[in-house]
RNA sequence: CGGGAUGUUGCACAGCUUGGUAGUGCACCUGGUUUGGGACCAGGGGGUCGCAGGUUCGAAUCCUGUCAUCCCGACCA
């Protein structure tokens, strides 16, 4: 490509409403436009970005034996009701009327439809295993969309879905798809974590998330010191440590003003750790209880997972007053007309502060056997420093973005949509799904939030827009153009596009461009063309290396392999 | 959906408190001087001040409403 002539633009400066280095980067790069929040444009350079992304993929997927297809965007909503999912994702799913009034949406994920397509396939066992996927826009309507390409409302992702006999044929189609995205990851250079994670909105049996690790990630990592212990804090646990002391008698202690956790472990003068709170929760309209040590915060995943209810919210005073708790010192003593649920750490407690359901009182020296609850389970966040549940080591965190996730569905969309097939004894079977996705887009910002510096993005080779850019020093000068231009042929006939700054602009603008935009190679043609001479640095490099255009031409190619 | 903020030319912003001819930097056009890390000088073009009402002789500025965008939270593959 030559600048002049094309389609090409910077900016100086950052946009005033984006906050995220990657997407202040690549829309001062030219490569991405916001079109409404959470909706992109992708310019001539994204786009380019975007399909080498996609060709990785792409590679990797028929590699693992996949197929590749083109659902719709456009669907009934039918398939969703269908599934059971259409409430569930609720107002997330944009719908709309066609001109028979027919509801439509938008695909956020295509696991009916693609039964669907599979349905026409599979008769019997011997028409299994196999596996499809596609590239293809998908609608999700975010509350916030936030960060760039990160979190969006319109977007590409590559979806993948298996079909198997069993659960041990789903492991192997499983495993083959885990490969193919390990590869994928491995191919783009990306400091990534693989974590457990909750199913969520897909229910299934397993899900597994390819997390790359940025502090802009809106995922907590929970990883171990000393194994391999990895896992989505949602879903995080840990071992619990018991306390040695010996049970004293519970008595009740004035707390006067005392209402938050924090002041009454000051009040007392007491470790935070010796205290338990309440946190008094709306679940699906019934008042529901958790006590968890004082420090940790409430896991609504696995609060949800335990209670088995579909909406977590705090109560209202109006849902409060249908019990005795009284807020800021409720406590498990004697509480009424409520869902107590009790955090299973506190059964490793000893001695602890608890409320006394009585404005201005806490009781001190609490134990489990004073308690009154209905229920015990893990409903409580992971911190730092605590132990490893697998290995005894200590856990810290890190924040991720995931670009990747796989699931094992299971049947539960084979039963769902009709998905049978007939066994060697003739009865018929469910089939076995799993279901695969990587966000292109996403893939691509969280390539930037990890490879970039002051001056702008630094691509990887292999996903670049274009891996090398000859910049000429003055565009006027013929001998330099003459040179410049034979470069440029000889990479192109390398199979190797480059980008010709033939642009009549100072050198300074041509290089600060170069490097905002992260190609990897640069090769300036300034004074010495004349001799044949040109100067080579990679993004990476301080220091330009003088060089024949030969040898520029040879270095170009031998670090494209 | 709650809380906060912001909408002024392609981009980034000032002006608003205290109403009176629409400003600055970058970008763009013309001419000149420059020419190896975002040049300089001179001249120039481009804006229904988000939108709709209202107050006023007069509104970018004050009032009401509305829309959009961002941030925090809620929510979320």
């Amino acid at each position: 490509m030559k600048l002049k002539n094309s389609y090409f633009y910077t900016l100086r400066e950052n946009p005033n409403d984006e906050e995220s280095v990657s997407g202040q980067l690549l829309i001062r790069g030219g490569y991405i436009k916001k079109s409404s929040s959470g909706i992109y444009m992708f310019l001539p350079l994204g786009y380019r970005v975007l399909n080498n992304i996609e060709n990785i993929v792409r590679e990797e997927m028929e590699k693992a034996g996949c197929q590749e297809l083109l659902m719709p965007c456009l669907l009934p909503e039918d398939y969703y009701i269908s599934s059971g999912r259409r409430d569930n994702f609720g107002s997330s799913m944009f719908a709309l009327k066609d001109r028979f009034n027919k509801t439509m949406v938008l695909g956020p994920t295509h696991e009916e439809l693609f039964a669907v397509a599979a349905s026409m396939k599979i008769r019997s066992y011997k028409d299994l295993p196999f596996s499809l996927y596609q590239m293809q826009t998908k609608f999700r309507d975010e509350p916030r969309p936030r960060f760039g390409l990160i979190r969006v409302r319109e977007f590409i992702m590559k979806d993948a879905y298996t079909f198997d006999l069993d659960l041990d044929g789903l492991d192997v189609s499983y495993g083959k798809i885990f490969q193919a995205y390990k590869n994928v990851f491995d191919r783009l250079n990306l400091d990534y974590k693989i974590v457990k994670a909750d199913t969520g909105v897909m229910g299934g049996l397993l899900s597994e998330e390819f997390q790359a690790v940025a502090p802009i990630g809106e995922d907590t990592l929970v990883l171990c010191d000393s194994c391999s212990y990895s896992s989505n804090l949602e879903v995080s646990t840990h071992l619990y440590q018991d306390d040695s002391e010996e049970e004293k008698t519970m008595e009740l202690v004035a707390t006067p003003g005392a209402s938050s956790i924090a002041d009454v472990a000051a009040y007392l003068k007491t470790d935070i750790k010796k205290t338990v709170k309440a946190l008094l929760m709306n679940v699906d309209g019934k008042l529901t209880i958790f006590f968890i040590r004082g420090d940790r915060d409430l896991n609504e995943t696995k609060a949800l997972k335990l209670t088995g209810g579909r909406e977590l919210n705090f109560a209202n005073d109006e849902l409060i007053a249908t019990s005795n708790a009284v807020a800021g010192y409720t406590g498990p003593i004697d509480l009424e007309n409520c869902n107590v649920i009790l955090d299973e750490e506190v059964l490793h407690m000893k001695n602890f502060i608890v409320g006394a359901n009585k404005e201005g009182f806490h009781y001190i020296n609490a134990n489990v056997s004073d308690l009154k609850y209905d229920v015990v389970g893990d409903v409580s966040n992971v911190v730092e420093g605590d132990i490893c549940p697998v290995c005894g080591g200590r856990i810290h965190f890190k924040k991720g973005i995931e670009v990747g996730n796989t699931f094992k569905l299971g049947t539960k969309y084979s039963q769902a949509m009709n998905l049978y097939y007939q066994d060697s004894s003739g009865t018929q079977q469910p089939v076995v799904m799993g279901s695969y996705g990587i966000g292109i887009g996403r893939t691509m910002a969280a390539l930037v939030e990890q490879n970039h510096d002051d001056n702008g993005i630094i691509w990887p080779v292999n996903v670049a827009p274009y891996k090398a850019g000859i910049v000429v020093i003055k565009a006027a000068d013929e001998e330099q153009m003459a040179l410049a231009q034979k470069l440029y042929d000889q990479l192109m006939d390398a199979g190797i596009e480059p980008i010709l700054d033939d642009r009549d602009e100072r050198p300074g603008v041509k290089f600060k461009d170069m490097e905002l935009l992260g190609i990897p190679m640069r090769i300036t043609v300034g004074k010495m063309a004349g001799e044949n001479k040109v100067e080579f640095r990679r993004r990476t490099d301080s220091e330009n290396t003088v060089m024949t255009a030969e040898e520029a031409i040879e270095t170009v190619k031998e670090l494209c392999k």
